[in-house]
DNA sequence: CTTTGTAATTGACTGCCGTCAATTTTTGGC
DNA sequence: GCCAAAAATTGACGGCAGTCAATTACAAAG
């Protein structure tokens, strides 16, 4: 921009901009937001924090797929959530000023975008609307695990891993044919954590999937027909 | 009212003052406050607000336990939080502005304090501070549903509902003797919402947390020793 | 005190999941 | 292309939970 007075705002150009916790923001924030802002690409199976490590800020998921895990005292660990484009994740850290509770890590190529701690402090004490969209973020997130421990009582583990792979399928698939194609990004062990059964219960729970003919596996791609015949479903 | 000037806060003599979320606030809002401030005693049984409902203000239990349950489609529910003396409710429908999605009904005798809506709104907008603690308390809420999440998926039922008994015993139990009493205020209907099993489940698993040792149940009456004995040997 | 409906328990049976163990397949480095 | 390590699958078996059905215990109303 010719005219310093008149920054463009660091996420004006992103697609998730409307929906951005920066924005509305005075504009005297608009530098601050600035100087906090930065971009990390990182790698399939990069972490972007470790769980217990200090917070530096509120990241928002700009490309790719971020899993938040927390690991336990006997070694295991809990995928307790798949963070998508457009949702922000570090939130809690940064709102409560305590270390991470998860890991974050990236299971594609993915893009993060951060606001440096110090700075998105700032701008949230001088924008109470900032405080407001993150408060409404939070409540996305409650609703999220509501569902989920909804579905863990409710639903059958079999539904549950259709659910969780038309999920990827609808974000990180590719129109092949008829069908949908995906190199499935989580690891079977992955796939047991988030569904809170074992690893050996996820090759049983493909194979049946697999028999009632709602997809096809095979390694880590999958492939499912365009119509889901699965479920209801409107077709055309 | 002796000085207009000086009103009392609402929750001044609130034994959960100093945690209040309307607290500290602006002595301007103080008298906001007490215009939508009111108590309501609820019976065992007797219904706060039910799903779907619009909201009416942030409600705080003061005393008592409180239900919140959202009901299925099916007919079926789920029971996705006991609310604690102390602890919030309604702060979803209230920040987001949209009906309740869950029904909140007192499992014992209650007393429940609530600011209106509409005045809540004006303290929040006038006061940041209030606007933290609310969101604060979002983040404990995703941190109950977190814990609750890893329990479904690492700890045997029978463990998860002798910590449901270790919990409720804790707020509503009386000493006596060498042991713990408790009428159980929830049903087994209720238990089985609220570990996601059927009720059947929850007989048998309280006939094999007796044989146990681990605490003794006649119908709804509950006893178990002092010394939290149980968790692996058995005392010699 | 009885009645009547609801809540809770018990039994029988089936099926899914955990566990242990043994392969087989895939992956990443050379 | 080969090798070692990791990931995934398969099999066998036991146990816990779901389901259906029947019975018993409890509680509110007359």
């Amino acid at each position: 921009m010719p005219d310093p007075t008149h920054q463009p705002h660091p996420c004006g150009s992103c697609r998730f901009y409307t929906d951005s916790i920066w924005q509305p923001v005075a504009s005297g924030s608009i530098s601050v937001l600035s100087r906090g802002f930065s971009r990390k690409d990182l790698r399939s199976g990069q972490p972007l924090y470790h769980q217990n490590d200090e917070n530096r800020g509120v990241f928002c998921v700009s490309k790719g797929l971020i899993a938040l895990r927390t690991h336990h005292l006997d070694g295991s660990s809990t995928l307790l959530r798949l963070a998508y484009p457009g949702e922000i994740i570090g939130f809690r850290s940064f709102l409560e000023n305590r270390p991470h509770r998860t890991e974050a890590r990236a299971l594609l190529t993915s893009r993060v975008c951060n606001v440096a701690r110090r700075d998105a402090q700032q701008v949230v004490h001088g924008n109470p609307s900032v405080l407001t969209r993150l408060a409404s973020r939070c409540i996305t997130e409650i609703d999220r695990n509501h569902d989920r421990i909804i579905a863990a009582a409710k639903v059958p583990n079999k539904q549950r891993l259709v659910d969780i792979l038309q999920r990827l399928m609808t974000a990180h698939g590719t129109q092949a044919n008829d069908h949908l194609r995906m190199h499935l990004p989580l690891s079977r062990a992955d796939l047991a954590d988030l569904l809170g059964v074992q690893t050996e219960t996820v090759s049983r729970l493909f194979k049946r999937i697999q028999q009632d003919g709602t997809l096809q596996v095979s390694g880590r791609e999958i492939q499912m027909p365009l119509k889901p015949a699965q479920n209801r479903t409107a077709t055309g």
